[in-house]
DNA sequence: GAAGAATACATGTCAATACAGGTTTATGGA
DNA sequence: TCCATAAACCTGTATTGACATGTATTCTTC
């Protein structure tokens, strides 16, 4: 395990890296078959649980496959071995080395609504809202609306605009804790998103509403955006743990969920 | 255990059911500390091992938070304990007590384009296409055209109008090792789409396209859904382990890459 | 040479034990 | 009563050992 013994990780933690590395730089290479649990707990000096623990992570996360009674194999689609971590908008542009940008529309303290009361999980009068313009490049490309409980009102005096709430709130350390339910419409530009975005009222724009809490149940934030995905398309790769809960609105005749907000309120 | 004790099963999972029947059938009550790794080992008679790997399970699943040297405790919010499943259009319309529908539009092999065999991520000449419209009591909601490998060219001797694909291909079975990339478009319905979803042309309408592959590389099959948000809407709840990747366009300069599917060609 | 049996090997499952470190509760002194 | 300490308890991590079951290879037999 070379000189990477850091010693707050855990044995199968560093396992689980010097194999990931060893892929990473080809002495595994796709397809290839990697030692058996029994070698690599003996090449390591520990026990074959830690090693498969470690294998656990990295099947887990696409890159490795076993097969039972053959062996364990990288994974043969390189591709396939996504990275097992989300992606924000800051960091997503960084990597394709384009310039984002982010203008505060506004950011206080505002009386909660029922909806948002009842989208946040707990009775509260007050969030703290914030409305976002985001930009690629300089071309707006998303309008965001963040409705926060008001322990987070101290993010009111941090500058948000190069940064993104992922990376701000120590609550999304640990994403694998963490349900996001998120709603997608498509709906058309309205004349102030349309002086926003800088584009065309009647422009067909994505609407997401997304939420985020704890797997214990707590409400992390809401946030609603919307995106003109001819600028900045929103993609999504995950795993099988998730739940699609369509919902027909045709048979109950209930019309549309309104915004969060009262656009009308700044 | 009582007298559940189905032999197929492993001890971890027969565990693992047990508890939740208790949590479903309130003998452990949201919030309520359910007893020690070391009690349930006892009472299981089973290892402490087994136990860890029962409540793991449930733990993932949103059914039980755990706290280190204070215990393990029933999810205090009972609508965060997600199923943890994917639910299919005919499923979720049976669970609102609504009646889904399909025509099937067209069915039938047609020539792959290019595109079609870079997201099947196969080189392929043919396509299986199946174009469906889906409906709630009769209502137009969604048009949704399905590509898959020429290896499931079975598909097209069954009836589809009733079943899922989700419930239909052995490949989904296991969903945990099943990667689903979506990206999420919002543009106008066209006159062809209008005629199918009995709505006027020009309306928003939400386009999702999915593309579902396993953790070991190989292509399962892709779609393209035009889904009419105001008649059935789309949520996605998920655990934290996935990944965002969207895209800014702004920057290249590059147009939206068209549909996947030459409209005219029916 | 081909088919089937025997063998070696790899992963899947489970048990029993040990210790580290965090949490809760009980104890005891100021 | 209040606070600090100690003990009991619980989860996290890791080891060793064992057996079951599926896969691949080799050997034997026809």
């Amino acid at each position: 395990m070379d000189g990477d013994t850091t010693g707050a990780l855990t044995l199968h933690d560093r396992v689980r890296m010097d194999i990931e590395r060893k892929i990473d730089e080809g002495v595994y290479r796709p397809g290839d078959r990697i030692p058996s649990e029994h070698q690599l707990a003996e090449r390591y000096a520990v026990s074959r649980v830690t090693v498969r623990r470690a294998l656990e992570a990295l099947v887990q996360a696409g890159h490795v496959v076993k097969r039972k009674g053959a062996g364990s194999y990288v994974n043969p689609d390189a591709g396939a071995a996504r990275p097992y971590r989300v992606g924000s908008f800051s960091e997503n542009c960084a990597r394709r080395g384009v310039t984002p940008s982010s203008r505060i529309v506004f950011a206080g303290v505002v009386e909660a609504t029922a909806e948002m009361a009842e989208v946040l999980g707990e009775p509260c009068d007050e969030v703290v809202r914030l409305e976002r313009l985001r930009c690629v490049d300089g071309v707006p490309c998303i309008v965001e609306f963040d409705y926060l409980p008001m322990r987070f009102e101290y993010l009111l005096s941090l500058d948000l605009s190069g940064v993104s709430l992922f990376t701000t709130l120590p609550e999304l350390e640990d994403m694998s804790k963490i349900w996001f339910d998120d709603q997608f419409d498509a709906c058309l530009v309205d004349d102030d998103l349309a002086s926003l975005l800088e584009c065309q009222p009647g422009s067909p724009i994505l609407h997401v509403r997304e939420r985020l809490s704890t797997t214990s149940g707590e409400s992390i934030y809401a946030n609603e955006q919307f995106i003109l995905t001819s600028r900045y398309s929103r993609e999504v790769s995950s795993k099988g743990n998730f739940i699609r809960c369509d919902s027909p609105y045709a048979a109950s005749g209930a019309s549309h969920a309104s915004h969060l907000e009262a656009r009308g309120a700044n």
